[in-house]
DNA sequence: GGATAAGTGGAGACCCCCGTCCGGTTGCAC
DNA sequence: GTGCAACCGGACGGGGGTCTCCACTTATCC
């Protein structure tokens, strides 16, 4: 179920590409496409087909003409968050300022960001990591960028010695677990848990660090009536 | 679906419990918790009802017949869980050393080990936070104790000051997003990160930390053969 | 404006899961 | 050993998910 996913010759079971199609066709895809991201980052990679047809307003069948397959709806729908991380690793390895440690921790704080605020992209994202997800390339070069950026920044002194490669994905994974009710929240939350880690990370444990981003009610909190 | 969990009595829904058993019944009602605690512990909470029976060598009705419902089950089977959370915080609140932080550490420790080395515990403790499981009254005793020993470590200065309440949440939704093939990786994995969390919520950080436990491999840093 | 291929949506086949029903089985007291 | 209440497990109803089939509609080309 996960293997013979390569097949990318459009010679059959090609997923209808974007031109070519029929005006009032094209219009539905993009509806469909619109809509899926919508439902998708709100309430999770979990969101039934039917619901996401119902809400673009086309039948089942059409969603499934376009995407023939659940999974060739999602490739599309969390392309653009995989291009925004590319492109957040692209412009910190194109940084050249004086301090590699900038571009790390700008590159750490974007994909992150990127991954806390879209709970389904959320889970791609995860999945991609352990290969259960059918985008294993563009992951590659996040990860491989993000190795340049750490050999950069050690070398600078600024990145603890004992950083690990694996950090990396403690970071995503850990980073993974935070959700809330609003997205607002989990990305509150996210940038918080994302700055006490880079403290973590740093190597000049003496400098002051910057200010903490505040916390964000995590909807439960209050209802602990804790404080 | 969550309102009336309280009728605790057990006058009818009782689910029927431990002594007063048939010997075959009370030895098959073992063996069903012994079973559903292990495959809830490897898969994850959401392993089917029928997966639990088989592979406790019963079928579905007499796993009905002791856990009238499926959230039965999984609250007593996770009882043992919560409890190991309580002893960890009653220990840390009991402990008079004269470093209060050595507590708060402790305490920390132990709750993420217990939480990271069950994938299902790991949900049903953050459901749990989300009130969406029927056992507040554990949780609520836990997270006050946290609260007095962040008030106890703050008084002696060495938490940091803009350590808030809510990062409890955050470090146990970041904890729960670590998961791995094995609960060993895991476990491995969720110990470095509190490492790294806890270096972070120190006050004083020119002090040397101590060294990080190693990177567990998370079973698929090598696949992404990145080094 | 008419022919036609492309497009459409609802009904339903198939599968998996939760929880129940009921006829057969078995531990246990005597 | 025997009777019976307790116990057992497979079959089944209900619900919800993915994906397919097919009779009907409509954009588009001339």
């Amino acid at each position: 179920m996960a293997a013979e996913d390569s097949r990318m010759a459009p010679g059959r079971a090609a997923p209808a590409a974007g031109p070519g199609l029929r005006a009032d066709a094209r219009h539905n895809r993009n509806r469909i496409l619109e809509v899926a991201a919508e439902l998708l980052a709100e309430r999770g990679i979990d969101v039934p087909m039917a619901a996401i047809a119902r809400n673009a307003g086309v039948g089942v069948a059409t969603l499934y003409r376009r995407f023939p397959t659940r999974q060739d709806l999602l490739r599309e729908v969390f392309a653009d968050g995989f291009a925004a991380c590319e492109a957040a690793i692209d412009d910190a390895l194109a940084d050249s300022g004086p301090d590699p440690w900038d571009a790390f921790r700008t590159a750490v704080e974007q994909v992150c960001a990127v991954q806390a605020g879209d709970r389904g992209f959320n889970a791609a994202f995860v999945a991609a990591y352990f290969q259960e997800f059918g985008v294993g390339g563009e992951l590659d070069r996040v990860m491989r960028g993000l190795a340049e950026l750490t050999r950069r920044a050690k070398d600078a002194g600024r990145l603890r010695a004992d950083f690990a490669p694996e950090d990396f994905t403690l970071l995503v994974m850990a980073n993974s677990g935070i959700s809330a009710r609003s997205p607002e929240a989990a990305r509150a939350a996210s940038r918080r848990l994302v700055a006490y880690l880079l403290d973590a990370f740093r190597a000049d444990r003496t400098a002051p660090s910057e200010p903490l981003p505040p916390p964000a009610p995590l909807d439960l909190y209050d209802a602990l009536r804790l404080r």
